[in-house]
DNA sequence: CGTTTTCATTGCGCCATGACAAAGAACGCG
DNA sequence: CGCGTTCTTTGTCATGGCGCAATGAAAACG
């Protein structure tokens, strides 16, 4: 297990005291429930605080709790057996995650790093068929997300299957801008801290090959990029380099 | 949409005139029904069945039944804009599919086609729901169902990403013996027709990789192969090959 | 039974990428 | 502020596996 903090102060994610209804009664999962039930589950729930790099579970880790993201980035992370890392997924903020109890499992299939300093609540597993037999829509909307990333992995699978990888890599950049991309002055920039390692995770190549493709771009003003930085800087550009074929 | 056929006789099936309550009562999805229960789902369902290549659904139709495969083999497919198909997942006899409402989508997100004959029982998808409240431990064991789709996938993404193409030729041979293995004199064979073609939209490569590579396998005595069948000799050893570093 | 179609095998050349190596740049820490 | 660490860039080289092309073999067809 890795090591996790209690959270000090919810004063950088909330101004209020104690966690509010606001802040689920927007996200889908919880999207049709009254205020006051929600009230009632947030009663239930343990808020926390992860350091960046921090993780969250294990993969193989009894799957005692399940998570809501309230703020930060998530990285669903696999390692094979030699020791490498595979990204197979990012969580934004506002999405729940470590469900396995509804995939009907009873250990987290991958391990979840936080991507950036990041606050979520959990609630005991045992909670959720509960949840979702008295909240109503809760397991209709959860089940929802899981489609949602059942396609994203099918998409990836496509591409790594049929692309090259300038190609993926591009793919992947826009997966990222378009899940947590924040404009700025000259583009769009990807929202948290990623390398050119974690890029080559995502992708299945190799930090180097990944840094020649940025440079290359850079050159021809598609993206800008800075130590653990990414700003793309011409957005429709990449959309051609995604599906450019050879 | 593909042509099929209505089903002229389920001889080749069963051996009763009408389907039967314990062709379901073994599957998980109605494991914990009685046989009355199961019944009463059988007149709902309209029965098909399905030649060899035969199209089940396809990628973007409107999602309006849902499958239960009583024989043969489904095959996922995705197709690329360009033209190049990919096998995402195999479904053996046994398995739902075609699940879309599962995953909240209205739409199929990929296209089913019969690896070989089949039959297929079908619901229009308005019973869904009914059948998730109705019937105890139907959406359980569904969604156990999909959480292991979801981690055959999740294999997949980091097989593509890390290993060469040896290694995931031979982990899906190994995948497909181990789901439609059948025993025979000199090894176990795989249950249905299957070209190199196939098996290079389920690796992402090149049917020509393929040849060379199960030719330098029969050298060494692993699988034998003929035109649209492989047995493989030596499990034990491909499991070797599948995880061997270069 | 001959013809057509589908599927499989194999050789050859090339190129995208991985492997290795080394140096530079930004950051964090005492 | 200097030092170690982490992250990035760039070069050179080797090669896996794809593209292309031609042949062969088995099934399907009529």
């Amino acid at each position: 297990m890795c090591d996790f903090h209690e959270m000090k102060s919810a004063a950088r994610f909330s101004s209020h005291a104690r966690l509010d209804e606001s802040l689920l009664s927007e996200l889908p999962a919880f999207s049709k429930l009254e205020n006051q039930v929600i009230g009632e589950i947030l009663e239930q729930a343990i808020s926390r605080r992860y350091d960046a790099g921090a993780c969250v579970f294990e993969e193989g880790d009894r799957a005692d709790h399940f998570y809501l993201l309230l703020d930060g980035y998530i990285r669903v992370v696999r390692i094979t057996p030699d020791g490498e890392q595979v990204i197979a997924l990012h969580i934004p903020s506002g999405q729940l995650f470590g469900i396995a109890k509804a995939l009907g499992r009873d250990t987290y299939p991958a391990t979840a790093i936080t991507a950036k300093e990041s606050l979520a609540l959990s609630w005991p597993m045992r909670l959720w068929d509960d949840f979702a037999a008295r909240y109503d829509g809760f397991a209709t909307e959860t089940y929802k997300t899981v489609g949602q990333r059942m396609g994203e992995m099918n998409n990836r699978i496509v591409e790594m299957a049929t692309q090259q990888v300038e190609q993926r890599i591009a793919c992947a950049l826009l997966r990222l801008i378009n899940q947590s991309g924040r404009k700025v002055s000259d583009g769009i920039e990807i929202n948290f801290p990623i390398t050119r390692q974690d890029l080559s995770e995502m992708t299945g190549t190799t930090l180097h090959t990944v840094s020649r493709m940025l440079s290359a771009w850079e050159k021809v003003g598609v993206v800008k990029s800075g130590r653990k930085k990414i700003t793309v800087c011409d957005p429709h550009q990449l959309v051609v380099l995604s599906t450019a074929k050879p």
